[in-house]
DNA sequence: GGCAATGAGTTCCAACATGCAACCCTCTCG
DNA sequence: CGAGAGGGTTGCATGTTGGAACTCATTGCC
C-alpha cells in the first residue's frame, strides 16, 4: 500500500511533514544549505542511490523548494538550488541540530558547529516565541483550530 | 535493502534525521505533544495501522523520547507519555508549523492557531541565534567540524 | 580521429517496509 | 455469561529502497 499522504490534512504540522518527514529529503536540503548543487555532489556526500536521489531530487523541485538552473547549455548541465522555500527550511535543520547536538551527541563532543558569521559567535538554534522572545516550551503553547479548519476532522 | 541509518553519522542534523526523518514518528510526537497518551487514541486519531503504530511506538520509547507508564494494573494498561528529550523535539515541530503556514497555507487561512499562554499572544515560532537573537538565515551561518568530528567523512 | 572521462539520469531486481484486515488475550461491566 | 475496552500480533498483497549496471551527449586529450 502507498505510504499515507498528509499533505492535505489541516493541520500545518502534518503538512509539513508531508515534505520533510522523509529521510532522504531532509539530508538534501541539509547539503543544499551547505553548498552542494549537483547530482553527482550529493550522491557522493550522501551516498544516495542515484534513483531515489534523482526522484527525491525531483519532488523537492516539484514542491519548489529547490530550482534547476542551467549552468552550461552544451551538453544540458543544470545544478539544484534552494528556492526561497527551500532556504526557510534551514531554521527547522538549525533546530534539529540543537537538538541532537544536547541528546544524541557522546562524550567525543558534538560534530558540527555553526558559526553565526552576523554577530560572530558560535552558536546554537533557539525557538523562541514571535511575540514575547522566550524560548518555547510545549506546556506553554495551547493549540486551537484556525480560519482554515474544517468540520470535525483532526486537530 | 535495508533504509540507509544515519544514526552514526558524524552530523548533528544526520542524527537528529534518523529519529525524527520519519512520517509516523513526527506526527505521533505532534499528537503526544497535543495530549494523547493511548494507543487507541493514537490509532484513532492519526488512523496510523495498528502494526506500524506498534512499531514507532517502540522505537520512539527506544530512543527515550517516549515512556510507557503504567496507569492500572489489572488489567495492565499503561499509557505513553513524554519524556525531556521527547518535550524538548516540540520546538522542531513548532518551527515547522511556521514554515508549513507560511508556504502550504491556502486562501482558507490556518489551520492551527498556537496560543502562548506565558505571554498571552497568539504567535508562531521563530527559530534565532543563541548568541545575539536574531533570526537565523542560511547564508549567515557557516558550519564547520567539532571536536567529535573524525578523519575526512561527510561534513 | 579515436577514446576515456564527466554529468545526469534510467532500468532491473531482490530485499525490506507499509497498510489493511483479521485475530488474540485479559479483565470488567451489565 | 456475553459484550466491550484496551493493547497488541500475524498474514498478506503491494510499495519503496538500495545497489549495480546501462544510456547518452559532449568535451578534453593524445
Amino acid at each position: 500500500m502507498r505510504r499515507t499522504d498528509t499533505a492535505d490534512w489541516p493541520c500545518t504540522i502534518a503538512r509539513s511533514v508531508s515534505v520533510l518527514g522523509d529521510h532522504w529529503n531532509l539530508l538534501l536540503l541539509r547539503q543544499a544549505c551547505l553548498g552542494t548543487r549537483r547530482f553527482d555532489d550529493f550522491q557522493a556526500v550522501l551516498g544516495t542511490g542515484r534513483n531515489i536521489l534523482s526522484q527525491r531530487l525531483g519532488r523537492l523541485v516539484e514542491e519548489g523548494l529547490l530550482r534547476k538552473v542551467e549552468y552550461q547549455p552544451n551538453p544540458p548541465r543544470h545544478e539544484y538550488r534552494l528556492t526561497d522555500k527551500g532556504r526557510e527550511v534551514y531554521p527547522i535543520l538549525a533546530a534539529m541540530a540543537a537538538w541532537g547536538e544536547r541528546w544524541l551527541t557522546g562524550p567525543e563532543g558534538t560534530p558540527l558547529i555553526l558559526h553565526h558569521t552576523a554577530c560572530g559567535h558560535d552558536m546554537h538554534a533557539v525557538v523562541v516565541c514571535s511575540e514575547c522572545d522566550q524560548p518555547i516550551d510545549v506546556r506553554e503553547v495551547r493549540a486551537a483550530p484556525g480560519p482554515g479548519f474544517p468540520g470535525g476532522e483532526t486537530p
